[in-house]
RNA sequence: GCCGGGAUGGCGGAAUUGGUAGACGCAGCGGACUCAAAAUCCGCCGCCGCGAGGUGUGGGGGUUCGAGUCCCCCUCCCGGCACCA
């Protein structure tokens, strides 16, 4: 055995272990309960950063820990394949995004092997093999035979002067990310998913993820928005040409239809037919709608902007009043929720409130709440609070409260045949055709005769070719006659192929799945899936809290409905992890512009204490400004390899320092220094279990005392705690508490009557353990070269022996009135009169008893503290 | 603006139910070894104070024998969003 740690030849020859012996391979056991463990599958994008080794080692963790407590662990990989910066790169480089992508996944998977991770590489995927997302394909036709699919016309960006569409992510500023050239909004067909047929599912599922973050569920319940309300019309006789608009009515959305008897005044959209009629006319008022349009819509910044609004001149009539009621248009009221207009209740809504006020519009009290008074001086808190509230200047309405009255109201509408109750969501349909080549065909045949035709089931997959070469000029697929070109399944007739391609939130809605299953090419899935399925534990960032996370629950209740599984949730559990942030260094150019440095490049200036006072670049020596931590990116030049790391400090340095750094839900700040400290530690374990191996071994002896006692104690306390933050998957503590059991091991004193080298091998053998997870190929060897077994993995996790906490002796603190004044040693059997009488009797507490104070009270915490109360 | 999460030494972070605040590590300081350096090992390390002691978990109040932890108010930071009728 090597004195120095030969980290590369172990983890090397680790690995290869695993692999001969497949290791990590895994079939369904009856014997064992399952936990399927999944991190989120990897772009293949280059190579590994960062977030995929936190990632990855968080879900590996996981995976050995439950392996060593007796499960069944199922832990896959694959490969998120499709997708743009393929044609990006193919762009740049000339190279088919096919070739690239397999070539990255080649490379990737070798990052991934030299990072141990015990994965089942027979389960292997990549999105862009037509074995998989020939699946896609037969799903969308049978959910375009049920009406979930269906076609209608998308608006798209388009770059005018590449004649192609572009990705949300290309327009910049509003211009093309390549040409510069302004983007326009174009509508052309496409096919949606009807995502909000689910929508009270995926919202009422919810409550069936106890094992999700309550932000994660929060977030999807807002973007699911259910909201529920009265529609109804005003009508009205507005006229174009002498053609009635919207058949006299003006449609409205209101969750507070019991406000319906105070109001006002209406507010449309700019994009809404009434404004488009009134603006014809009216120079002042189509400028005023130009200016809403270019605002921008989604931003949360804009919503403490100015409430604007302009009046159309127009007027439509109150269903129930039948008064004349002026139609405004509102900057804030948008065409894409609802009905593109709203009712306006000034008393009773802050915003309308505001919005009359400042456009001198009446203000009419319909609800009351006893004890407060109406003023139209200002806002009260009151007057939106429908708990509270009652009818008044409502009629027939007047005393209800808010649910009798919407009810009522609702009922009144639906009568004379211009309203009723309605639920409205803000989730929208899923739009899943991209005018892009590097994606999943959409199977569908274009003949003139025949229409729109599905790709019969036989045929399928519609395979993409591999050997095209995007230029940046719209899809390539449009010009491969070979792929359009086909005949009509139905008539035979010469017909064209649908060169869209899918989104590729739809090959990372089912991966997980097919994982789970046996790989059959007959079959979507197979029944092994239900074995595995759902998800004991899924992985991944937060950036995909909503729409990855929806989509699979969406998908995955589609996959139930046809019988082809039988869970309603596919992930039990969620852990989404905090980012890799590292320092980002920066100096103003002469030119005004920024000019970002590597923190290798950089070095810090501390005070005496060490605090950091500074910065400066090693090649001038002249001052940085140190911007804070950062996600890390290429364009702050702050990202950190992790082959280097590799390279240079082997995989279970850089496992551990990911594991110590943070808890796994937070941020987790880069520190070479830090990385070095891990790697210390490493040596320290080799070191030490060497010294132990040329050591004789000796049994524990059967009654211990003194310091081997202590020694002993400490390990096993450590490792009941351990345990505990194993399990809320706290693992920064866990890392530690390896730290404190060596620390306790060396501090052991190696003397000859203790028989240490007992109490050192139980102790190693369970430091090992714990930190098998974490670092699983020192762990590994050292297990080995110690004679504690062949394999770690087949060990029984470490339980901490009771019989080892207990102790003689327990020192209890010593507090006066609740300030911590001295300490004392007492037998652990002393009853409480005993306790009480001693601590009293301490110089630290007489003290204060002096001064003519007398015992108030003696409150003792068993094993812990004796409080005196002196007063 | 609304919703969610935070704020603990020079830094990353500990502290199951209210019970010794600062575990573990990093940085810093001192020492040993060395011709020297690196590596390694030992010691110190919240702040003020020579010390006794005082003080201290963003700020203010409260409950309690006792508060980082519970309650109320405030400030700041981070994340999410939908001007959602």
């Amino acid at each position: 055995m090597q004195q120095q740690y030969p980290f590369r030849d172990i983890e090397q020859s680790t690995q290869q272990q695993w692999e001969t012996s497949e290791a990590f391979r895994v079939q369904p056991d009856p014997g064992k309960p399952k936990y399927y463990c999944l991190s989120m599958f990897p772009y293949p994008s280059g190579k590994l950063h960062m977030g995929h080794v936190r990632n990855y080692t968080i879900g590996d963790v996981l995976s050995r820990y439950h392996r060593m407590k007796g499960f069944n662990v199922l832990q896959p990989m694959g490969w998120d394949a499709f997708g743009l910066p393929a044609e990006n790169a193919a762009i740049q480089n000339k190279v088919p995004p096919a070739k690239w992508t397999y070539d990255n996944i080649t490379y990737m998977k070798k990052q991934l092997k030299s990072l141990g991770f015990a994965i089942d590489w027979n389960r292997e995927l990549a999105t862009c093999q037509p074995e998989y997302y020939k699946w896609n394909q037969w799903l969308f036709l049978r959910m375009l035979e049920k009406g979930i699919a269906y076609k209608k016309t998308q608006v798209v960006n388009w770059d005018p002067v590449d004649q192609t569409v572009l990705a949300n992510e290309q327009v910049i500023d509003g211009r093309g990310w390549r040409t510069g050239a302004p983007v326009e909004k174009r509508e052309i067909p496409g096919y949606y998913l009807n995502i909000t047929g689910y929508a009270q599912q995926l919202l009422d599922d919810l409550d069936k993820l106890p094992g999700w973050p309550e932000r994660v569920k929060t977030m999807q319940a807002n973007w699911i928005g259910k909201s529920v309300g009265v529609r109804f019309a005003f009508t009205h006789d507005i006229r174009d040409n002498g053609q009635l608009i919207d058949d006299g009515k003006l449609w409205v959305f209101t969750t507070r239809a019991d406000t319906i008897m105070g109001v006002t005044f209406c507010a449309v959209a700019a994009e809404h037919p009434l404004a488009t009629l009134a603006a014809k006319s009216n120079p002042g008022l189509a400028a005023f709608i130009d200016k809403c349009k270019q605002g921008s819509v989604m931003e949360a910044d804009i919503a403490t902007m100015e409430k604007e609004g302009m009046d159309t001149g127009l007027t439509v009539t109150h269903p129930l009043t039948g008064e004349q009621v002026p139609v405004w248009v509102g900057n804030y009221v948008l065409m894409t929720y609802g009905e593109g207009a709203v009712m306006a209740v000034p008393a009773h809504d802050e915003r309308d409130f505001a919005f009359a006020q400042k456009y001198k519009l009446p203000i009419k009290q319909s609800i009351t709440v006893d004890g407060e008074s109406f003023s139209l001086a200002a806002w009260q808190e009151w007057y939106g609070d429908k708990t509270r509230g009652t009818c008044t200047n409502s009629g027939k309405y007047d005393g209800l409260g808010y649910e009798a009255a919407v009810d009522a109201i609702a009922a009144d509408l639906k009568a004379k045949n211009l309203g009723d109750k309605q639920i409205n969501w803000r989730l929208r349909d899923w739009g899943v055709s991209r005018q892009r080549y590097w994606g999943c065909p959409i199977p569908i045949i274009h003949c003139d005769t025949c229409g729109d035709v599905p790709v019969p089931d036989e045929q399928l997959p519609v395979k993409l070719p591999e050997d095209c070469v995007p230029d940046g000029s719209g899809n390539p697929l449009n010009r491969r006659d070979d792929f359009i070109n086909c005949s009509c399944p139905k008539c035979g007739k010469p017909a064209k192929r649908e060169t869209d391609t899918m989104d590729t939130f739809v090959d990372s809605s089912w991966y997980y799945a097919r994982y789970a299953s046996g790989f059959k090419n007959d079959a979507m899935v197979d029944a092994e899936t239900n074995h595995w399925m759902p998800v004991d534990q899924y992985i991944g960032g937060i950036e995909h809290a909503i729409l990855h996370l929806l989509y699979s629950r969406f998908w995955s209740k589609v996959m139930r409905d046809m019988g082809l599984i039988d869970y309603d949730e596919p992930f039990n559990n969620l852990l989404t992890q905090g980012m890799v942030l590292n320092h980002i260094f920066s100096r103003r150019t002469n030119k005004g512009g920024i000019e970002y440095f590597a923190p290798e490049e950089v070095e810090l200036v501390h005070d005496e204490h060490g605090k950091v006072t500074g910065a400066k670049l090693l090649a001038d020596g002249l001052p940085v400004d140190f911007q804070g931590m950062g996600t890390m990116s290429k364009s702050k030049r702050n990202g950190v390899d992790p082959q280097s790391l590799i390279d240079q400090y082997g995989a279970d340095t850089a496992r551990f320092f990911m594991m110590f750094a943070a808890p796994p839900e937070q941020t987790l700040e880069w520190s070479d220094s830090g990385v070095e400290g891990s790697h210390r530690f490493l040596k320290r374990v080799w070191a030490y279990g060497h010294a132990l191996s040329g050591e004789t071994a000796s049994d524990l002896p059967a009654k211990l005392a003194g310091n081997p006692a202590n020694a002993r104690r400490e390990i096993h306390a450590t490792l009941k705690q351990a345990n505990y933050d194993l399990d809320r998957q706290q693992f920064n503590t866990v890392a530690s508490a390896t730290m404190k059991m060596l620390n306790a091991l060396e501090k052991l004193q190696k003397d000859a009557e203790s028989h240490w080298q007992g109490i050192a091998r139980e102790g190693f053998s369970i430091l090992l353990r714990l930190l098998s997870p974490i670092a699983p190929h020192i762990t590994q060897t050292l297990w080995r070269e110690l004679g504690f077994g062949d394999d770690i993995l087949a060990a029984a996790w470490p339980q901490p022996e009771e019989s080892a906490l207990v102790q003689d002796e327990i020192e209890l603190v010593i507090q006066v009135n609740g300030k911590l004044r001295g300490s004392m040693t007492v037998a652990r059997t002393l009853d409480k009169p005993a306790i009480e009488q001693l601590a009293v009797a301490q110089t630290c507490v007489q003290k204060y008893l002096e001064d003519g104070g007398s015992v108030r009270k003696i409150v003792v915490v068993p094993n812990k503290l004796v409080n005196i109360v002196i007063g």
